[in-house]
DNA sequence: TGTCAACCTGTGCACGGTCACAGGCTGTGA
DNA sequence: TCACAGCCTGTGACCGTGCACAGGTTGACA
């Protein structure tokens, strides 16, 4: 029997509660726990639950709780690079089925114009979702800001450069991947490795840099490395300048794929062959890394896990746990590149 | 003043209501359109309004008119086909960004696995959601037969074509743009241009097909058409099959970009130099297109103006319009391949 | 002057839950 | 026998809004 007690809509927690027998109150506990509740009463309530075919009506339990049981996937990125990249739907997609295991679910917002922001920044500010999941690449996000003063729950995707310890994190090691792929090109035998690094407002162009240098120790030479903005372009114009500055150089390693490809792409423009000639290494793998001529040699990011570590943080906040920042391990992807 | 005449917590329509003089439903008139309210009363209530700082409670709101105010973009592919096109992107962006225009957000949800499709339609049909965007390349979804038995207001992205007629969708100009294709390839002066076709239940696979016989006409002849699934791999395999039962072919018209990339790479292991030999045309406008070697020459779907028009679309079902099917026209953009 | 429509306003109830509180029952220990 | 703790249950208030209804005012018109 599914139709309700009252013959009109859907059944509610008092049609359960009149086929149980029992008082709403006692519904209610069995619901949400369930303490307190004696065996019989419980297992007439979850017959009666099954007989009416009842579920529980979200919007009446947020306005009598305040809880909303969906969190927000806020993207900040005004270009369109990370919607670009298919990793960027990985994170998305694993955010979304992470919360469907537990029975809540996932908002976009987008806040790309200012206009955005500020609607994104009330919608979140309102109370309609219990927290953030904040995608944003650049380290001094004023949405961020505005976020930590509200005291709304937070979970950063990447190092907040700007608000370490003021709000949860998670990373993939930039730190280490980047020594690891220097180290991979060394093991290789190239003896020259000059870097494209990104911008060091950035997690990533920070810390791959410093990961860069570390791996070098006292190899590390300032001629070598050159800085682009993360696109093609950005990354083949750092290439010509390493080719002037560093003649000799026999690896790059691009702090992305997308720079890689822009070295790859000069290098061949100058009769560098790749990887006979420069082995060139990337970092993100992302969706073109497997496509390019030759298929790029790259670290890894897990965003599957990422996304699913956010979600647990996330949630640990909420229920008032201290911020954390976690870091995910990236792993070498090698394909012919290097 | 942004505090509370209460004191705890958010104003609300109450506080509204005593700063400004008037009564509650006064309150709630001004702030639903504002029909039959004094001058004097709506300048009042304004005030009092921004005075306050009140903004209105949702969940409050959908309890009591059983709307949600948010759509959901629902998911139905098994496999991450969808999900690895930034096209995919676009329209979840465009969408998003339609909705947010108009106060409402959008819940995204995914529906890869049978328990998440329960889930999903579970969760729509509980009526979290007003309606339902819905993402799906397979012709006969059992998620579609649900929805539409359940009156869920649903608009499709592409033909459903088990379903013409009882839901609203939005798709392309298959025909009209594999016409355009064929034309262009022809218009070159190619004399032999064959086919790649995707699956005949898929709206892709029937209807290009379609616009490639149209246009060719009297020309038309079996042999020079081939069968994919959409992926690389089976457009390679189809175009080793053509280069067999049709040789002399000049010209291919892929009814993927994809497929496209895998026709590309087996003429080029035959000697066949694109677009000198054969010219190379594809659909879709991937973001592969651009970076493959040739650059693919292909159809651009317009998916910012899809996504805008999909969410229009459902409003208009939701406020109790008919179903209706709107096409938008896909343009030629001209690259190397042809 | 009475009737009536058009306009504006306030009030009570409903939406479907959660939660605090009071109170009943039972068994134990003084 | 009484006090009291522990367990279980029911009730009323409340979350913040929308909506139907009733009623009040005003002006036009017969």
């Amino acid at each position: 029997m599914v139709s309700t007690a009252t013959g009109r809509g859907r059944p509610t927690i008092r049609d359960v509660a009149a086929a149980a027998g029992v008082s709403r109150g006692t519904v209610s506990r069995v619901i949400n726990g369930g303490h307190w509740v004696s065996p019989e009463a419980r297992e007439a309530v979850e017959r009666a639950i099954a007989d009416t075919g009842y579920r529980t009506n979200q919007h009446a339990r947020s306005l009598a709780t305040g809880r909303s049981n969906s969190l927000a996937f806020l993207l900040t990125e005004p270009q369109d690079m990370l919607f670009a990249d298919p990793n960027f739907a990985i994170l998305l997609r694993g955010a979304a089925e992470a919360l469907a295991r537990r029975g809540m679910t996932l908002v976009l917002l987008v806040a790309g114009t200012p206009t955005e922001r500020e609607n994104a920044a009330a919608y979140v500010a309102d109370g309609h979702v219990d927290g953030v999941l904040l995608i944003s690449t650049h380290a001094d996000d004023p949405l961020l800001a505005d976020l930590v003063a509200r005291g709304i729950p937070t979970v950063s995707c990447g190092l907040p450069l700007g608000f370490t310890g003021q709000v949860a994190s998670v990373s993939v090691d930039e730190i280490g991947g980047a020594r690891t792929m220097v180290r991979h090109l060394r093991a290789t035998g190239r003896q020259r490795v000059a870097m494209v690094a990104g911008p060091l407002d950035t997690p990533g162009g920070r810390y791959r840099l410093d990961g860069y240098r570390d791996e070098l120790g006292a190899d590390f030479d300032e001629r070598y490395v050159a800085y682009g903005d993360y696109t093609v372009e950005s990354g083949a114009a750092a290439m010509e300048e390493l080719l002037v500055r560093a003649p000799d150089l026999d690896a790059v390693f691009a702090a992305s794929d997308t720079m890689a490809a822009g070295a790859i792409a000069t290098l061949r423009k100058h009769g560098r062959r790749v990887p006979d000639d420069v082995a060139v290494g990337g970092f993100d793998d992302a969706g073109l890394a497997a496509t390019l001529d030759p298929p790029l040699t790259t670290m890894h990011q897990p965003f599957d896990l990422i996304s699913a570590e956010m979600v647990g943080l996330l949630l640990d906040v909420i229920a008032g746990a201290p911020h954390k920042s976690v870091t995910m391990p990236a792993s070498l992807v090698v394909r012919t590149s290097a």
